[in-house]
DNA sequence: ATGAGTGCAAAGTGTTTGCAACTAT
DNA sequence: ATAGTTGCAAACACTTTGCACTCAT
């Protein structure tokens, strides 16, 4: 995948029949619980935790149970279309995987925001874990701790 | 306070009266739980899930509460005698403060195990983070995910 | 048609809290 | 004496699971 269907200014994820293909290549369907699981995200720039994700659900899809938003999440993770970020204050957080690669986070301890920094930033940690220790870094997975500037008054 | 305490080595926290010592500092007790739970976490070598703590202070003190043990960890952090560390995968990780210094984490995906690393490892990292984001890096509070050798195969 | 997916209720972790009784200082 | 602490039970937040039914393909 390149120039033909190259990222433009319109997420890939917005595309309806797109995601339906991603989806069957697992031999999974598209189904209104995963729509709107994926409406909700893609209408948040931000990270939200499972719950958030379940009480903005509920405004549009009333009928959507909490175990299916939890099982949407999972399964859309799994095609690779959503991505998850352990925090360590707090329940896990979902976003659309950005078709421009992974960033990594910064959580504050103090306030709980979360940032996002760039990947690279931990590009030579992560190829002196692999050297040091054999250790493969993943370093979008868990967000960095700390105290952000507004909180370091 | 008996014989046996003459014979500890030369770990801080093992002894008693530097314990009471530092507790009384911040106006807290010595208790039993307490002495428990640190007697625990100084015969582990690794980093202990707070109901592993839990477990195995019901063996030497079977009248300890759950719950106690629980605020005992809390107390002990916040005097600096325990530290914890935030997992992706599963609970908290309790371990004394070694007074070598900080050390941080790395977390297998696949097996779980925790891994001590060097703090220095991200000291270049914390120090770009503050410069270019005003963002104060606890590089121990998190574990790092990845993968380890030993899975990697 | 058929396997994938759903809603529901219920259970499972991991952790915290209100409170009356207790104890280290 | 008097904070600080405990045990207990119950609540808590977050997440998973078994099951019968429904739906996307």
């Amino acid at each position: 995948m390149d120039a033909a269907d190259a990222v433009e200014d319109a997420d890939a994820v917005e595309d309806v029949a797109d995601v339906r293909e991603r989806l069957r290549a697992s031999g999974l369907h598209l189904t209104a619980p995963r729509r709107a699981v994926l409406a909700v995200l893609a209408s948040t720039a931000g990270h939200l935790s499972a719950e958030h994700v379940v009480a903005a659900v509920a405004r549009t899809e009333p009928g959507v149970h909490r175990a299916s938003v939890y099982r949407a999440l999972e399964a859309l993770t799994d095609t690779g279309l959503v991505q998850h970020v352990h925090l360590g204050h707090g329940a896990t957080a979902y976003h659309l995987a950005d078709g421009a690669g992974e960033h990594l986070h910064l959580q504050c301890g103090d306030c709980g925001a979360v940032i996002d920094a760039p990947v690279q930033l931990l590009g030579a940690v992560r190829r002196r874990l692999l050297r040091e220790h054999g250790f493969a870094l993943d370093a979008a997975h868990v967000a960095l701790s700390g105290r952000c500037g507004a909180c370091r008054d």
